[in-house]
DNA sequence: TGTATTTTTTAAAATCATTATCTTTTGGTA
DNA sequence: TACCAAAAGATAATGATTTTAAAAAATACA
């Protein structure tokens, strides 16, 4: 925790940026919910709760500055707001995701099932990749099992 | 076209939905710019053209029927607009997209690349898979020559 | 250390896409 | 024709995000 803490530091410091207190509680935030997709508002509200000083547009402009820095991945599942999610330690890739058309839940994938699409693309389409993003829409498992039951 | 709009046609009445004069002004529309991915405003102005005393709200509401109706997808690339892209004919599946981050084009791909990566996740992970959303970021075959040029 | 300069934050207002509401029109049917 | 439901039109409301202006904090440097 506090080693990917020092981690976002560095690449904030690289590119002139300091990690201020507000900036810090904000990265924090996203580390402790490292496993849910939140809104700027649900980082809004958890960051609150310990520095009750900071305000929404704190929020956002933070959100959007780790966002230019790779740190996190802004997404769009699709209802009105934009989600933030932290990328995995080290990884080039933002990672896939599940989602159920059910219950809504959402899983992640993070190991790399794009290599060798890529590989197509950049032969067969003359498209140099950079990044990628894949989202499967379907029925989780526990919904499948509920759906046998019945 | 005109076939086009026949089947669409069809897909409506089957839900009985009817093919009011602004939807298929709306339909006509998305037709003839398959190409682009036009946003609700886009299609409303380009609709305006023909059938001037149409509504925007009137729109909204038929983007939203043949989303639902999964006649056309809608998708997010970022900024912050929804955009519309028809279904290929016949399609079971969204087509992917190639974003160039240098000047912004968008390629698409018909062909269904993730029949391996599917069954893999349907496997794997126990996730039945009825959709997908894929887009590559990376730089176009002209950005990559004007690189080559410099 | 003191002061000018730059960066960042805050609070509030503005913007802008989308949705909701309310009224009117249309098209079919008894 | 009179009635009804679905759809459209007009416009207000909503809600996420951005912008603005002023204050505060950090930094540079004499
Ligand atoms: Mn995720
Ligand atoms: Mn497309
Ligand atoms: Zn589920
Ligand atoms: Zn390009």
């Amino acid at each position: 925790m506090e080693h990917r803490l020092e981690r976002i530091k560095k690449q904030l410091h690289s590119q002139s940026y300091k990690l201020t207190p507000q900036r810090e509680a904000t990265v924090r935030v996203l580390l402790e919910h490292e496993e849910d997709h939140l809104s700027a508002e649900d980082v809004y509200l958890l960051v609150k709760e310990k520095s009750p000083e900071i305000g929404l547009a704190t929020v956002y402009r933070t959100l959007e500055l780790l966002s230019e820095l790779k740190i996190v991945d802004k997404i769009n599942f699709g209802d009105g707001v934009s989600r933030y999610d932290l990328r995995k330690e080290g990884a080039e890739h933002f990672h896939h995701h599940l989602v159920c058309i059910e219950c809504g839940s959402v899983e992640e994938i993070e190991e790399d099932l794009l290599g060798d699409v890529e590989k197509i693309v950049e032969t067969e389409w003359q498209f140099k990749v950079k990044d990628h993003r894949l989202t499967f829409h379907g029925i989780c498992r526990k919904c499948q099992e509920k759906e046998d039951e019945s």
